[in-house]
DNA sequence: GAGTGGTCTAGACCACCTT
DNA sequence: AGGTGGTCTAGACCACTCA
């Protein structure tokens, strides 16, 4: 079964052999893979080999361990396709917020915790808001669940002038966010300008976003603008493998 | 140093440590962490718990191993910005395409490599540019280089009826790269989407983009349309650790 | 209680890099 | 030659899950 003379380590080959079997279907989705002590007879390795080659597939995203239980063929990840017209004011008019409005585009159940507190806005913050920095800033600090999932973190940042007295400073912010909000107290948003990038998870970030390791996120900081000035920051971590980004702009 | 009543695992306090470490700039960036054997007498643990614990910053990405050399501390990397706006019509009078245009912006000395071959659509490029599938669509194969480091891939699609005759269909395409020919030939951009998400880059892609172990790769697909027809699918993959994406739209 | 994955040990040999 | 990381073995005990 492990070729020992080819130079190849047994681990890769090993799982090289199991991700074959994956991918062509003989270990379906959501199937048990054979227990380690069995992988050692069948393959002829050691335990801690095969351990091995199983967390060369479980760092690639490809299987999920579960203590107690197997090892367990991870099943392809719904993609939700997230729009900038999510931010367009006829897609508040009914929602929450934007997250509920993607909720309503795909079937999945949705929730969302958020935590309101307020903090002096430091040299990042301050620059992308146009503000000196130490001024006081409203933070909603949001965990996204869809189907008790945690699927995207988000935090939010404004400048409090903008905020005192309404329910921006509460935790529920009522019909259609806060957005909706900031228009109503005449703050017309104009614009919005987004930054993508992509890094590893933080350990908080891996294990709320229940990522596997090797899992990648996707970084998201959007800033809100009015014709006069930048009136929020919004600093998004989503799941790579859950999220795909649409974006659509003339020729110009 | 380890705390075996805690119930954390010893490879996950020790890589604990060394992380705090790289955190506080007490191992700084480009500095080697000490040698296995070494941390095996500090930490009073087994080379194969050891590992277990570099494995862990590697596969965060925090650490990069060099066989017969020694565990780096990753130096961070310096991002490039990607602003929509190197699509537009003015930014392409002066350069021989989009990547060009990146690199008049920021100051790095770009190269690309081009291959070109004629292909049938597969289903999902057929579905992107709304033709049949096995239709002829031209391949153009880049490679982006910024100071000779592989920075991008790219893989351009166009519908073959389009290229014909053109020098699309040559290596060199001259000033304003494809899409400036394009225009030429009568079929004006209209407008793009773009799909962006993350992954975790191919043992391919690793490889050629010089990626350290554990970092990973933004996938960007970006499908341009004339007011009639979609004429171009554009599947890039960047070093995530070197680019951010910046889009802009107004608020509607 | 039996089976599963999670952690850990104390070695061994190899391949690679530097001096 | 001597140090580095890479691979591998043959065990051991623990924590968790399920019948």
């Amino acid at each position: 079964m492990v070729d020992r003379t080819s130079g190849v380590p047994a681990y890769r080959q090993i799982a090289d052999h199991l991700r074959g079997q994956i991918e062509s279907g003989k270990l379906a989705p959501g199937s048990p893979l054979p227990s380690e002590r069995e992988l050692v007879d069948t393959y002829d390795a050691s335990r801690p080999t095969i351990r091995e080659a199983v967390k060369l597939l479980r760092t690639s995203g490809l299987v999920v361990a579960q203590h107690g239980r197997g090892v367990f063929v991870r099943p392809p990840s719904v993609v939700t396709r997230l729009a900038r017209t999510r931010l367009s004011r006829s897609a508040r008019a009914e929602n929450k917020g934007a997250f509920m409005g993607d909720a309503a585009a795909g079937d999945f159940a949705p929730s969302v915790s958020v935590r309101v507190r307020v903090e002096a806005a430091d040299e990042r913050v301050a620059d992308l808001l146009n503000v000196e920095p130490g001024t006081e800033v409203v933070v909603r600090d949001r965990v996204m669940r869809a189907n008790n999932d945690v699927v995207q973190l988000a935090v939010s940042r404004l400048p409090r002038d903008l905020t005192q007295g309404t329910p921006i400073e509460e935790v529920d912010t009522g019909s259609g966010g806060v957005y909706a909000r900031l228009e109503e107290s005449g703050h017309v948003l104009d614009r919005f300008e987004e930054f993508v990038s992509a890094r590893m998870p933080t350990v908080d970030e891996q294990s709320l976003l229940q990522l596997p390791e090797g899992s990648p996120v996707i970084t998201v900081t959007r800033v809100a603008y009015t014709a006069d000035r930048a009136v929020e920051v919004n600093d998004m971590v989503l799941a790579a493998n859950r999220y795909e980004l649409h974006y659509e702009f003339a020729a110009t």
